[in-house]
DNA sequence: CCTACCGATCGGTAGG
DNA sequence: CCTACCGATCGGTAGG
């Protein structure tokens, strides 16, 4: 059974033009998430914002829950990219790790998203409210810290990595001056924030082998 | 001019009265904003939950700011109260260092408030709103870090510390641990709570002179 | 003239 | 993709 183009051309116009409203919708979304957490995230508000009706964002995204949902594995997205660049140029697991610590201040630093580190924020949130959201959360501080910890052990493989290094308690520590950079941050405490980022290089030199 | 009993009696039983309603209110107001924050503490729920009408709260506590500015200096007050004893044992400032840090995971761990670490909560929630609430909360973070300023500069004093030890880069770490602590343990990743203890305790004892 | 509390309801807005 | 509604609940305030 064959298929007219006359047929398929309105479907991917009105596909595009969905995808479209999407990305408008979420980057919104996104904003107001990292300020006011996902519970402000009231649909109402949403429409107001990004311009469509309350009724459209239904359509497009079902319940409140699947917007926070969205909204997440959005954001996700965009901290993804982020590291792209850096992450290509960087020369072995240990300049990895570096890449990824620098690119989470430069983030937070640049005010992609007004509340800075919507992860952190909302993991805080939403730490005492088990649910799909607080699932999906979990999941993402869990590969996140994977991800540290693959890199320090790539970096010991690879013979970049001091002996004696702890990398269980490094990745905490990274991890841990972020969550308190990002509220730092947030509340107009750019001193504590640069404490971070510099005890955070601070910790990787001394985590490095000389050269 | 004189004030018969029978007249002074009747005002003292109201303001008693007065008392132990807020009392109960604040206890209610700061277990629900523990965990589903200060926004998600609701007068309506709050008086339900604490057997109160909505009226009384609107009496006793004025608007909803008022309340949970009341609410954070509750929670100050509680946390205050459980330094107390651990401090007074402590012998010199070093010991009262260790005692601040041992008092806030022991506060956490044993669910006084079923969020954790209120301050930590708040502090995220807030970060990005401004107002008078955040800016209480910003006034206790600031002390907070301050009363761990001023014990480090005691225990280096008195010639506790050793040398080469940064006060302001410990101080830092003990309070980005508990920010990491305090999602962590709720979210329910004790592993990740006891690290951060665990780090700690050894953070501390690597600045402490040998004896 | 004050307080502590009640049942009811205000204008707005939430998710659906 | 929109308007028009719903049951409920929000923070706040009325009179008694």
């Amino acid at each position: 059974m064959s298929v007219s183009q006359d047929t398929i051309a309105p479907d991917d116009r009105r596909r595009a033009r969905g995808d479209a409203s999407r990305a408008k919708i979420l980057e919104r979304a996104a904003a107001i998430a990292s300020t006011d957490g996902l519970e402000g995230l009231t649909i109402g508000r949403l429409a107001a914002e990004a311009g469509v009706a309350k009724g459209n964002i239904q359509v497009l995204f079902g319940d409140k829950e699947s917007l926070q949902l969205a909204t997440i594995d959005w954001v996700g997205q965009l901290i993804e990219e982020s590291y792209a660049a850096p992450l290509a140029a960087a020369n072995g697991p240990f300049e990895r790790l570096t890449a990824l610590v620098e690119s989470w201040f430069a983030f937070v630093e640049r005010r992609q998203l007004p509340g800075g580190c919507f992860m952190n924020a909302v993991s805080s949130e939403f730490r005492a409210r088990p649910g799909p959201v607080r699932d999906r959360v979990a999941e993402r501080r869990a590969a996140k810290r994977r991800r540290y910890l693959d890199a320090l052990e790539a970096a010991r493989a690879a013979g970049e990595l001091r002996d004696g290094v702890d990398v269980e308690e490094l990745a905490f520590e990274l991890l841990a001056y972020q969550a308190l950079a990002n509220v730092a941050f947030t509340i107009g405490d750019d001193e504590e924030f640069e404490r971070a980022r510099a005890i955070s290089r601070k910790r990787l030199k001394a985590a490095r082998v000389s050269t």
